[in-house]
DNA sequence: TAGTATTTGTACGTATGTATA
DNA sequence: TTATACATACGTACAAATACT
């Protein structure tokens, strides 16, 4: 039986887990260790099964622990079996979300940050954004011109807005600042949709996309801190538009967010 | 059967989703909609067989996605069963830090968002800190003075230090902030730990806690703009202390962080 | 297009472990 | 100590999805 490889030497009175619990623990370690990349098979269930000594319920909660966590998928058919996945922003945002339920959060705190965030990544995309990215960026402010008339319009022209600081997520370099950039969109977007007050006014667009055409501006000149102080701005009068910090804030992400 | 509860009527031609992630799912959004608490009871699993009209294992493997989100945790025997749980900012992070094993993360780039969290974080507990937390901070002050001697003392010293910026982390009022503030320390801790160069030099310890006596004081003049100023010496003095920016550096979370 | 093999997903029955009274 | 109520673990059987012929 290798079920003696369940037990970790280091904790000599170990602690009373489940089962379920050490093999999700052993197969996410050799995960690391083993330097896996997405889309490497892991052992199939009979051999993990065999592999650990304990049953197939014992893995399967294991392995779906494995799944919620992000760190692998699962397949049916031939050449089945779990798979090691590279952890989505998606779902590493879904699961922070829950964090939230029980630690409320208000749109007001959520700026707080924003007006961190934002800036940084602006200054730290300078260098890194290539031909493509500009063309991106481009992109978006063409199509922010088409003044909406209907819901549906007004949804989309919102969508493009966000879809500028996206862009700038994807340049990012650095992986924590991105993620928390995503988060504070992720937030926002939250709040807007529950809201309902999808009809901004038509003056915010123009600033926005003033700001983003001037933010474009300082990333070609290579000027971080012009990108920096920009986006600065372009946060506070976004602020100045969306909060009002008399009116008491509902709670964000009261609602879980999908996981997949 | 009750199996018709699990369709959801907004997602006409819903994708094809796993019977247990569907239960999941309803049952998070449960606690979610009925304001569920901490401790909250939920209904035992031959109850939940009969609500969704499905197996044992399907149930199981629900509740382990939940307990896996930290949303629920499980008990055996009389009253035993599901309960709610506060997601813990512990859990939070263990799950956060999978993500930075397909997306490596340095100890530079942790510093750069250590020095726009930790200066916001001084200077929004101004206003919020008891007695209870200024004696907390004096204490760690206090145990900082003596000088280690051995490996065991260097090691308690560190857990001191950082102790201070965990009791500004607790009564810190912006939830998304602290939690980020906690990663960011964790990341810390975790180089200092694998690099295991524990012995820093003294007189590292002392300007912390030359700039720990400042902060204390930033805080009892109630000036946040001091204490946001303060900080940002304290993370840059550390920044210079602890970084070899010429040096190559190794992705932070290598390993993987217990989730417990 | 249909058929078949492979592998996970779901179901059910039973036994064991554990905490409470 | 015993009884009870609950989760945890095991084993087998079958359904469903996928890839390949």
């Amino acid at each position: 039986m290798q079920n003696d490889d369940l037990v970790d030497p280091s904790q000599k009175a170990a602690i009373k887990r489940k089962r379920s619990d050490a093999v999700a623990d052993r197969i996410r370690r050799h995960i690391f260790q083993a330097g896996l990349k997405p889309s490497d098979r892991l052992p199939q269930e009979p051999q993990l099964i065999d592999m650990f000594g304990c049953s197939r319920s014992t893995i399967r909660e294991a392995l779906k622990s494995l799944e919620v966590q992000g760190l692998v998928q699962n397949s049916t058919g031939p050449a089945g079996g779990a798979r090691v996945a590279s952890v989505s922003p998606a779902r590493t945002i879904g699961l922070l979300s829950n964090y939230f339920y029980f630690h409320p959060i208000n749109i007001v705190q959520i700026y707080q940050i924003r007006r961190l965030t934002e800036p940084e990544l602006a200054a730290s995309v300078v260098g890194h954004l290539r031909d493509s990215h500009f063309a991106a960026l481009e992109r978006t402010i063409e199509e922010q011109h088409e003044h909406p008339t209907d819901a549906a319009g007004w949804a989309h022209h919102r969508k493009v807005e966000v879809e500028f600081h996206e862009i700038l997520i994807e340049a990012c370099p650095n992986p924590l600042l991105g993620l928390m950039c995503r988060f504070v969109n992720e937030a926002i977007n939250w709040t807007i949709g529950t809201v309902g007050d999808n009809e901004l006014s038509w003056a915010f667009s123009c600033a926005n996309i003033d700001y983003h055409r001037r933010l474009i501006d300082a990333f070609r000149s290579g000027d971080a801190e012009r990108a920096r102080e920009v986006m600065h701005e372009h946060v506070l009068s976004a602020e100045s538009f969306l909060l009002r910090p008399n009116e008491p804030q509902q709670p964000v992400f009261a609602e879980p967010l999908q996981l997949d």
